[in-house]
DNA sequence: ACTGGCACTCACTAGACTTGAGTGCCAACG
DNA sequence: CGTTGGCACTCAAGTCTAGTGAGTGCCAGT
């Protein structure tokens, strides 16, 4: 096998001046939306070669898979094998002064429970980045019960409302066909919250299997709950700045391709906490795994509480992007969201 | 000023064979997409009479602003004046047998709080009628507080759970620098269920004014609780098939300009309540009073409990729209939904 | 009042031509 | 041998020029 490759160099990377002209190429390219001809390469870098020795590299790179050409006479587009390259071997740059202090002030001044503050933050990161943004706030699976309380709403109809540790409330409605005296859903009430504080939605539970009133609304009661379980677990989320997307691509038919998979909110879950396992903060084009977004890169950081990830942002754009800044922009809010969480539990 | 008028007819009004055809001409162009030639109006309708007689009718209806031209030579579009008076001439029709099964069956087995009906309930709509929907699901400043709560999150974080009349339930997070104990936590929130139980968010309550961590506590949540009231009694908005944006414009910046507006849910939720107000069913085009959705028409309709307007859905879509087919769809849905509510207080 | 006839308008399409950016190849050079 | 200037070639995009046809407005005849 050895010997057979004529180049010197493994596929997987590039010598200096190949990997010059692929940046320049990207660069330039995310700049003018147009494919990159030898001669602005060579006016770009400042390698002091001739464009015809740019153009003999460039083909080199196009057989390697890096760039490619619409159509025979017209300059190079990145190919996604040729955005991955460069966003791998991209120094990560810290955010601008502006930004970050527009970061900063936003996490200072935003107050409220955690679901306005991923909200808002979904907000901000569109507004900083011209992208469409997500932002996911893991399930609580894992949360125990600090508080369940049954609340008469009238006569046959009785609201469960519990309190998990991470500072999630839930409320299910109980039925109660019969209908069962105040007395009666206040004894239930007080049995509920010693029947479930510190149990978590997985663990099962006792129920009492009496036939009386207040029997019959604990089991209603802890059945709403544990039937809602999955739901409740799934994720929350939010989804900033769709009409960026109209913006991105100039196809309609893009357009309604990505805002059609934005609906779907489980899609988008998987498709971040993917790239998240992955361990890569960005897909580019068809890494993502959805045909529909094989013209979009998404670019991911995780939100991590005590160490643990408890949620993630994401960013999706074109491939044609800045990914220097907005991974950076990325990364600057997804660190800011960590310490405001971590600063300030539960709330 | 009598008799200055040629025309017969008031300009309300059109005689029967103008109206004839304005209603093929909107008829027409809704399904092709393309402006209506004299020829193929008088193919469409029954009136017997040549293309040249529908000629002068059309310029007529073109001089009362009922019809646009394009260009000199090109067939006549309906202008918002003329969906104006097709919608206004429309006899209400009922909805289709399959739609109304598809409706009865979906809120035969919708399950689950307000919250996720009326966001399957947006979702329903717009694959029902392939338009982008709306639903607002008023506000609860009448409401008053069942019950109100203060749960221990950890030393220096409470959380004050509320549940209102009308079924929602709100959370507010209470700070606590110096750290109250157990005992002080439970005895705040009696105090605080005794308090606020009765009250609505508009009223003004009598708190505890000592310096003790009790009155600190009933203090802090009570000021939370009503710091935030503007924000909870805000109306809950459900966006459903925003994609379908991008199938009924063919221009990219229109598609942009409508999500844009679409997600500022202060200002759908305002123009779906001015439209609601004016007690018209569809506002077309710039009768909305938004430049951006000049190309849009929406139709609402309200969801209805014991008699009281408690919500609204809104169908968003081209002025070029099957308005007889939407607004009966629109109609079935939000009758279903009054029932469903209707029969299920508090669910 | 309605109609058929007719000249006219004008968007749209197709084909021919031009332009120019960019390529691939090659011979010459250090 | 890598690099370079030169050169012929390619091809999308722009510009022109008809040609086509759907549709109009007008008018004279019934």
């Amino acid at each position: 096998m050895a010997r057979r490759q004529k180049s010197p160099v493994a596929s997987g990377d590039l010598d200096a001046r190949k990997a010059t002209i692929l940046q320049a190429v990207v660069t330039e390219h995310v700049d003018t939306a147009a494919p990159v001809g030898s001669s602005a390469v060579a006016a770009a870098t400042d390698l002091d070669v001739s464009p015809a020795t740019v153009r003999s590299e460039m083909v080199a790179l196009e057989r390697e898979g890096y760039l490619a050409q619409p159509h025979t006479s017209a300059g190079r587009v990145p190919t996604d094998k040729g955005y991955r390259y460069f966003v791998d071997h991209l120094e990560r740059g810290a955010v601008g002064a502006a930004q970050q202090t527009r970061v900063r002030d936003f996490f200072a001044h935003v107050r409220g429970e955690m679901e306005d503050v991923l909200e808002q933050t979904s907000k901000l990161l569109s507004q900083l980045t011209s992208h469409t943004s997500v932002v996911v706030g893991a399930g609580h699976s894992r949360a125990s019960v600090l508080s369940a309380q049954l609340v008469n709403l009238d006569a046959h109809h009785h609201l469960l409302v519990t309190v998990f540790s991470d500072g999630t409330v839930t409320k299910h409605s109980v039925a109660d066909a019969p209908g069962a005296s105040a007395g009666e859903v206040a004894e239930a009430s007080r049995q509920l919250n010693a029947l479930l504080i510190g149990t978590t939605l997985g663990s099962r539970i006792q129920v009492p299997s009496r036939a009386d009133a207040v029997a019959r609304l604990v089991r209603e009661a802890t059945s709403a709950l544990h039937e809602a379980a999955p739901t409740i677990e799934g994720e929350q989320v939010y989804i900033g700045g769709s009409s960026r997307v109209a913006e991105a691509f100039d196809g309609v038919e893009t357009v309604r391709a990505v805002l059609s998979i934005l609906e779907q909110e489980l899609v988008v879950v998987s498709l971040i906490e993917d790239i998240l396992d992955a361990d890569v903060s960005v897909a580019i084009g068809s890494e993502n795994g959805l045909e529909p977004l094989s013209a979009c890169a998404v670019i991911v950081a995780p939100v991590t509480l005590e160490g643990e990830t408890v949620g993630a942002l994401g960013l999706l754009g074109p491939t044609r992007m800045r990914y220097r800044e907005v991974m950076a922009t990325a990364q600057a809010v997804s660190d800011e969201l960590t310490r405001h969480f971590g600063g300030e539990p539960g709330a």
